[in-house]
DNA sequence: CTTTTTATGTCAACCGGTTGACATATAGTA
DNA sequence: TACTATATGTCAACCGGTTGACATAAAAAG
């Protein structure tokens, strides 16, 4: 059987509850005695069961965190960069892979509720999923999961007008922009309309294609060589994350274009996989790292109620420029 | 206050008693009481504690999973799968990162230890960190942490031996290798010996180079532009994994070789990710959701005790030809 | 030589759910 | 009618650690 507090008194020579003060720094404990308490749970091998100190305690100090996929690179760098802000503040990461499917999204907030998380990050798609009696602080990542959950995103129409302006800066004609599903509820929409805003700006058309699937890699070659189709004269594109961009590229050098003479390419995320496999790839960086902190401090806030956080959390981005444009 | 199981039996007119009976399934239960149970459940939005199940049930379902950060995409995708594999056997996953650090490594097992995981899987690269008193079933991924410790990983040898063969078939006079720090004690070494095995074979001296950082995407390009100095007629690179192959050809091409013609370079790994980005490399793909399935395996049969599971899981490899070689 | 302060022990309740022992009552069966 | 299977209740112990109340005693301070 695992020791348990009762063995250690008993190796220490001291009472139970001495050995929980010194465990919890709680009354007075000469040093004598703390010495002697943790020679004790050295020597016969203690490890306190955190089960037990949570269930009294009222607190887990788990974060339960839901993402589509660490395969993709971006949530695969967040999640990384979310876990450390965690274990850097004592929390420990109960990690949900969704797959963008929304029973499962379901299925891992029940999950995390049952477990007694402290707080939920979410990156996920699907709207109105979260129980109405959900009392847990909670924090979205780029998403407007329901209307009183917090959000923390970056500054996506910044990243988007940026975006735009880099290629009507470098020359192009008729940038086309590229982007996912508009019948997610995201802030990554505002991609979209800071392209259609500048665009309007400098009186051209807007041109916009739709991924009409969200499954990753699974990316719908087909929309990509329908605009080559349908725009054979296209000289811009923006494409609202890098991957797609580096497919619109691979599929357009196939075609013969030539980048960045013919065609010109901004991508969105600037995760550092790519940028250091990819980069010659012109791309919006969003602030991985400064998300995760934003929302594991959003969360805090919510956990000790001292004060109210902000709704509604944007971070600046950065342009990267490469070689692409 | 959260509802708790005296809230349903209230709430239902039954007795706390039967509700844990409705809940676990156990005894004689009339579908009238289960229903009433269940509705009392829903009006009052009850949600079980499974920390307080779990410290009685002396099972937490959870998996503590280590790996160096799910920021690099072979982990990224093997994290994946692993949670993936755990969730559709009822498990959760608890997340570390260790960054190569080995003092964060020896936390993150105390951690785990703490929150009374039922298995560890680990994929890490320091030695004798496991508590002697570790109990907990656990499993190494490509790594040799202890000797008593089961390991999965896939075939090394074979797989170094493939990409050597693509090599010289292709007609390279000298192919050279790069490796990660060969005092990792890892399976991954195999790759090396089997490189040394097949040049003996055909009677040509291996020619190896070792990148002395294990520090993720920090790639010490020192090592590469050392190994085109010294040998500019080189004309096969077998890297040991996908990043540095990416790496090398990026380059080699800087210096005006021309891949595949002047230039043939294996990598390994083969993860989704850079398949999709990089379909042209030629790599040796490994079987990441088979590594993540069977290693979950191995974890139940530990915790069953029913079998002795295998101390050595070794999976096939696949070489996935592309235009680089 | 009191009065505090420091140091430790005993005991029981509690966190929320589980389980075995035992009691009781109704419905179905031999 | 007697027997058994089904259905539910009461009660207490338990998982492992925490905490408040209270007692006691030695050391330090006044």
């Amino acid at each position: 059987m695992k020791p348990k507090i009762q063995d250690v008194a008993k190796a220490a020579g001291v009472s139970p509850t001495t050995v929980s003060r010194v465990l919890n720094n709680r009354g007075y404990i000469s040093q004598a005695t703390k010495d002697k308490v943790y020679d004790a749970m050295e020597t016969i091998n203690y490890i306190p069961n955190d089960l037990a100190r949570s269930l009294y305690n009222q607190k887990t100090n788990l974060i339960g965190v839901i993402v589509p996929s660490t395969s993709n690179p971006f949530y695969g760098e967040l999640v990384a960069e979310i876990e450390h802000a965690c274990n850097t503040k004592g929390y420990k990461v109960l990690l949900c892979n969704s797959l963008h499917e929304a029973d499962k999204e379901q299925e891992y907030w029940d999950m995390l509720q049952r477990n007694q998380v402290d707080g939920v990050i979410v990156v996920t798609y699907n709207r109105g999923l979260v129980p109405k009696n959900h009392a847990a602080p909670s924090v979205a990542i780029d998403h407007y999961i329901s209307s009183h959950m917090h959000v923390v995103s970056s500054d996506n129409y910044q990243g988007g007008e940026a975006a735009t302006q880099e290629l009507l800066s470098q020359g192009c004609q008729k940038p086309i922009h590229i982007n996912g599903p508009l019948t997610l509820d995201t802030p990554a929409n505002l991609r979209r309309q800071a392209y259609e805003d500048v665009m309007r700006e400098n009186h051209k058309d807007p041109m916009t294609y739709e991924i009409p699937d969200v499954a990753y890699l699974n990316i719908n070659m087909e929309t990509i060589k329908r605009i080559f189709q349908d725009h054979p004269d296209v000289d811009g594109i923006f494409a609202s994350d890098d991957l797609l961009a580096i497919k619109v590229i691979q599929y357009a050098t196939s075609l013969g274009y030539s980048i960045p003479n013919d065609l010109k390419v901004v991508g969105y995320d600037g995760t550092d996989l790519i940028q250091t496999i990819y980069p010659e790839l012109t791309t919006i960086v969003q602030p991985i790292a400064a998300i995760a902190e934003t929302s594991l401090t959003v969360l805090e806030k919510q956990m000790k109620h001292e004060s109210q956080p902000e709704k509604e959390n944007v971070l600046p981005i950065q342009m990267k420029k490469g070689h692409t444009t």
